[in-house]
Formats: structure tokens, sequence, C-alpha cells
DNA sequence: CTACGACTTCAAGTCAGCTTTAAGTCAAAC
DNA sequence: GTTTGACTTAAAGCTGACTTGAAGTCGTAG
């Protein structure tokens, strides 16, 4: 089994090498043995990246993403792991896409506001406002301008 | 007309201070007049900050909000501005929503995989991504972990 | 007179997920 | 033997939307 170079595994894995580094700096991914201090990887770190890559793609942080590689006890399926973690994802998501449905509703409606100006429009908004708490602290959500997921 | 302190302000539209200096130091709201050197508000900076706020809240960023205020030919009414903003967001959300449902189905199928070990299943994953590009560069979408909208 | 609290400015820090830069190491090609 | 190109590390920089900190300025209460 021939061993890979970090440059190897990047093109296999569509990364760039500086973002595998960073992985393993931060523990999502095992130091690679080393050939006079080069990074070494077999294919086993490939498909470690590969699964990392997915998990990302469906949302995971790498926070999250360590704890599917690393927080379960030795030998537990890979199902049980994903499902776990799974669980609170599908969860905001709902909540997500909830609120994008509210927004949505709101963007349609914007456009047919008969205020003869902004200010008009901040002071009904205002009133409108008045009853509820303020906002808790942080983007309430954010969204990459041009979503491509390309499944 | 009683003039307000930016704290008075920021009570009343549930931000913090330092946020409304942030606008203002990035022209997304107009500098006010001063009192020895102190910010003093009139209302119609209520209702500037009811606005922002309500934008905010439906995805604008501040970008977008600076150009919402002060990206059209004065006298352009409201709502042609939301309507002009709103068209771009509404087809990123509709992207979103589609991202969405795939994720949300990966994610429920992710369960269900009947992988030994996460290396098989990156080994699985690793052979399909073969034929398909690799990912453009930077994240493809991100939300925050709680989504709690609250229109 | 001085202490207090609310304000001011400017710079730096925060978060995630990397990338970029600088300076150094290494084996192989010339 | 030197040059090349790929690699190494550590540290700093990027984005967006702020917050935090330090150091200074006010008007007022005691």
């Amino acid at each position: 089994m021939p061993l890979l170079t970090i440059s190897d595994v990047a093109r296999q894995v569509g990364l760039r090498p500086s973002a595998i580094r960073y992985y393993e700096q931060i523990g999502v991914l095992p130091r690679p043995q080393r050939v006079s201090r080069r990074r070494r990887y077999d294919d086993a770190a490939l498909y470690r990246l590969a699964t990392l890559q997915r998990a990302r793609q469906i949302g995971f942080t790498l926070d999250e993403i360590r704890k599917l590689f690393f927080g379960f006890r030795n030998g537990t399926p890979p199902s049980e792991r994903w499902r776990k973690l799974s669980q609170q994802k599908l969860a905001e998501l709902e909540q997500l896409v909830h609120s994008i449905k509210v927004i949505q509703l709101a963007l349609q409606n914007s456009g047919k506001c008969g205020c003869a100006s902004l200010e008009e429009c901040g002071k009904g908004l205002l009133r409108k406002q008045c009853g509820k708490r303020a906002a808790k602290r942080g983007a309430i959500f954010r969204f990459k301008n041009s979503v491509d997921l390309n499944l």
C-alpha cells in the first residue's frame, strides 16, 4: 500500500493541504505517520476525510465531526453515531425551515408596503415590536450568498 | 420633541449602544446631532433602527441595509426599495430550502447506514464522489445552532 | 473639590473555518 | 554543489457583526 503526500490526499478529496493540516491541528484528524518530517497518509485517511467532507456538507461543525470520530466508545457502529448527531441537526433544520417560511412571507409582503417613506415603515414596526422582548444576542440566522450544495 | 441618549435608544429598540455606534461607524446610520459631544437622537432615528432591525431579521446584511436606506434616488418609495432587495434574497432562500431538503434526506438516511465502521462509510463516499468536481472554495452554507426567529 | 456614572474614541478581541505568509527543511535533479 | 519544488511550522490575516477594553470627557451630586 503506497503512502500519499498531503497534496495527493488534498487533490483526491478536493481540499487544500492547509485545510488538512488545520483539521489535524484542531484534533479532527489524527496525526499521520511521517517520513523525514513530511506527512504520509494511507487510504484510511482518505476515507476519513471523505466522511468528514460529507459531514461538513450536511451541516456538521468541526466540533461535531470530532465527536462523530472520537466521541463514542470504540466499536460504536456508524449508524448509531450518525443517528445521535443527526437528531439535533434535524431539529435545528426544522426550526430553520420554519424561519425561512416566515422570512419568505415577510419578504414577499415587504414590496407591498404602502408607506410613503422608510420612516413610516419604521414607525409601524416599532409599535408592533413594543410588546416583544428584544432578540437574543447574536445573529439570528445566516446563510451564504449562493447556496449550491451539489450533493 | 425630547432628544434621546444612545442608551435610551438602545433600550427602546433592543440593541446595545455599541451596536448603534457601530452602525453609525460603517455608515448604515447617519451621524446624529451632538450635545457636548454626546449623541442625541430624535424619533426618526428610532424608526430607522426599527426598520434596520426588521431588515436584519429577514436576512439582509448591513451592506444591503445601507443600500435600502441610501442606495436609491431620493423619493423612491419603500415598496420599491424593499422589492428590489427582496428579489435576490428570495432567490437565495429558494436555493437554501432546496439544499435543506437534500440535507434532511441525507441526515435521515445517515442513521440507516449499514457500514461496520466509519472507514467503510468513507470508502463508499469516496467512490461516489469520484466523478464529481470538488466543492467550490468556502463554506457552502451555514446556519446558527439555534434558530429562534421570533418575528 | 471630587467622585460618579454615562458618555466619548480608537484599537483590539471574538467566533469558525480556514488561507496566507514567512522562514526554514528536505530529497532529488541538474 | 546548488537549485528547485514540495513540504514543514508558527503566527497572522480574512469575513461579518459586533463587543470589549483602555483612556479620556462631561455634567451633576455630594
